[in-house]
DNA sequence: GCCGTTTTCGGCCCGACTGTTTTCAGTCG
């Protein structure tokens, strides 16, 4: 897909144009631009230039530089751009508190052009003198310097979820604090995680922005001020606390918790309205009277449209759905009936059946499917022919003594190298549940993996295909694999698609969530348990369905238990 | 560079904190 590869060409450009001291709404066009790309399911170079005109953003002037790069792989515009500016300068910018204005002094006067030069010159004092920069400027350089050589890039959401409910936790306990709330891209379950949000109201700004800075997580302190304060924690996330009146909250929460597109187009219609829309609230702005604010739904109100939820909070179609009246009704926890993809210790799980059952029934569950490995999983302990018969048997039998509560026999049944099955048909017809996923031959080429998961869907008896890519967020790569051809099959031949919930994997990912929706695709949100805790992983593979603008009427487990059955066996070819 | 039930030209979101300043520019989100 060369829609990454754009992005970051369109973002390099802001950032040379930015350093240049060109026009700063020119900048934010190929930054917004630079997003939307991003953002596409479709691979730019299999959309017309007269298509790519109709993406948010992009006009027929860049529509052409995307043309251009996808014809040529080259961007002329770009190349002459970078002759312009060392590439190295460019790194700069990602020293925190550093920007394109002291970039550029420091290019003109000292001739520093990229990170070993700045922290040359920085290190023996050299850069004290130049306007605007004394030693406290210096040392901070040093300070984002030796940041960014620890650690760059984003978080997987995973990871810092915990991070930000520990603090949370301490706050209530520690601070004067009233409200208190996760917002950001964290609340809006975004999959990885540049930095933590919280908002708070207080009587006591003071005190709560004290206790917060001297947090047993804190490692470092960016800023303090009454209002808004940034620490790094022990683990290298940064977290933004904001404290406000109790009257400002929903405004203040709407505001961080962006995303920052949507914000600015809020605050653009609220500009053509005569309205002005801050973190206080929303105002008229010829008698500066405060409108709203206290609750986050003030604001899309008072714009004219229904609340918006966080999730899809990105400026990709929710506005004017919105404002058409047309927003998806998102599908929310209570709505799952059960999970389909659970491991017992007869592979690779912790447990067995009934502390399994005892766990989802807490959960308030009315199934769950028993979807052990097949034996072409060797090092996950996967099921003989005989155990996974077994294990039925006993399932049917435990079936008919359990009131309120279902199991389904199923299994999680490995797609070999060469595509087969790892179980013949005459064993997969018994079972209640199939699920096919690869666990082997991750670096075959995209056509043969492709390949290998629509034979696979192909099979009447396979129900689900789980996590279809693969991929472990931050840890390992997803398997080169068309997404759009296996949802193509999947549409074809009825079979669903796993949003694997496990925090790491999140796959499908959101954008394509949202592509499976558009054309009809059953997804299902399973945890992949494997220890009892994990269930609790559902919340996670919700926010990314809610990201993916899914229903409870596009996944299959949130069908009460006899629905679900009869769908299950209603798969073409299925006898 | 994009975009249009006020506009095809002239707009384009808003405020806090820091470090350097004697009133503010730069950076960030």
């Amino acid at each position: 897909m060369r829609n990454q590869e754009v992005a970051r060409i369109f973002n390099d450009i802001a950032d040379i144009l930015e350093i240049k001291g060109d026009n700063p709404f020119r900048i934010r066009a190929y930054r917004r631009a630079a997003q939307n790309v991003d953002g596409l399911a479709k691979d730019v170079a299999e959309i017309s230039p007269e298509e790519l005109q109709k993406i948010p953003g992009i006009g027929a002037d860049l529509a052409g530089k995307v043309h251009e790069y996808v014809e040529t792989g080259g961007m002329k515009f770009y190349d002459e751009l970078k002759k312009e500016v060392p590439s190295g300068l460019v790194n700069i910018l990602s020293v925190p508190g550093l920007g394109p204005k002291t970039a550029r002094l420091l290019y003109d006067k000292l001739h520093i052009k990229d990170v070993d030069d700045l922290e040359k010159y920085a290190k023996e004092g050299k850069l004290k003198g130049l306007p605007g920069i004394q030693a406290k400027t210096e040392e901070n350089i040093l300070k984002g310097i030796a940041m960014i050589r620890r650690h760059t890039g984003r978080f997987p959401l995973g990871r810092v979820l915990p991070v930000a409910e520990g603090i949370l936790e301490k706050l209530k306990e520690k601070a004067p604090v009233i409200k208190l709330s996760i917002a950001g891209s964290l609340r809006r379950w975004k999959e990885t995680i540049q930095d933590i949000d919280i908002l708070a109201t207080s009587k006591d700004p003071h005190k709560v922005m004290d206790v917060f800075v001297h947090l047993p997580q804190v490692k470092d302190v960016i800023m303090k001020g009454p209002t808004k304060s940034s620490i790094i924690t022990t683990e290298g996330t940064q977290v933004d606390l904001r404290v406000v009146e109790e009257a400002s909250f929903g405004a203040a929460l709407a505001y961080f918790t962006g995303s920052k597109e949507h914000n600015i187009r809020l605050r653009e219609m609220a500009v053509k309205k005569g309205l002005k829309i801050n973190e206080y609230g929303i105002f008229d702005v010829k008698t500066d009277r405060k409108l709203g604010g206290e609750h986050e739904e003030d604001v899309y109100q008072i714009l004219g449209m229904p609340y918006i939820p966080p999730e899809i909070r990105e400026d990709t179609g929710e506005i004017e759905a919105a404002l058409e009246g047309n927003l998806p009704k998102l599908i929310g926890m209570k709505d799952i009936k059960g999970d389909l993809h659970v491991h017992t210790k007869s592979s690779d799980g912790s447990h067995d059946i009934q502390e399994l059952i005892e766990a989802a029934k807490a959960r308030g569950y009315e199934y769950i499917a028993i979807t052990d490995h097949s034996k072409g999983l060797g090092v996950a302990g996967g099921l003989s022919v005989e155990q996974v018969l077994e294990q039925n048997r006993k399932i049917q039998a435990l079936n008919k003594k359990l009131r309120g509560f279902k199991l389904l026999s199923g299994t999680e049944m490995d797609i070999k190298s060469d595509g087969s099955p790892d179980f013949p048909d005459d064993v997969l017809k018994r079972l209640d549940i199939v699920i096919a996923s690869i666990h082997s031959g991750f670096r075959q080429s995209k056509e043969q993996i492709t390949k290998r998961i629509v034979s696979a869907m192909k099979n009447p008896y396979v129900s689900i295909i789980a996590h279809p890519t693969g991929r472990l967020i931050g840890e390992r790569d997803a398997y080169e694999v068309d997404l759009e051809e296996v949802l193509k099959a999947a549409k074809e031949t009825g079979t669903a698609i796993e949003i694997n919930a496990y925090p790491l994997r999140l796959d499908l990912s959101d954008m394509y969530v949202r592509k499976a929706k558009e054309m009809g695709v059953a997804l299902a949100i399973n945890t992949d348990t494997h220890v009892i805790y994990q269930f609790d992983f559902m919340t996670y593979g919700i926010g990314t369905a809610r990201r993916g603008w899914a229903g409870k009427k596009d996944v299959l487990n949130t069908l009460g238990y006899n629905a679900l059955m009869k769908r299950l066996k209603g798969k073409a070819g299925f006898p």
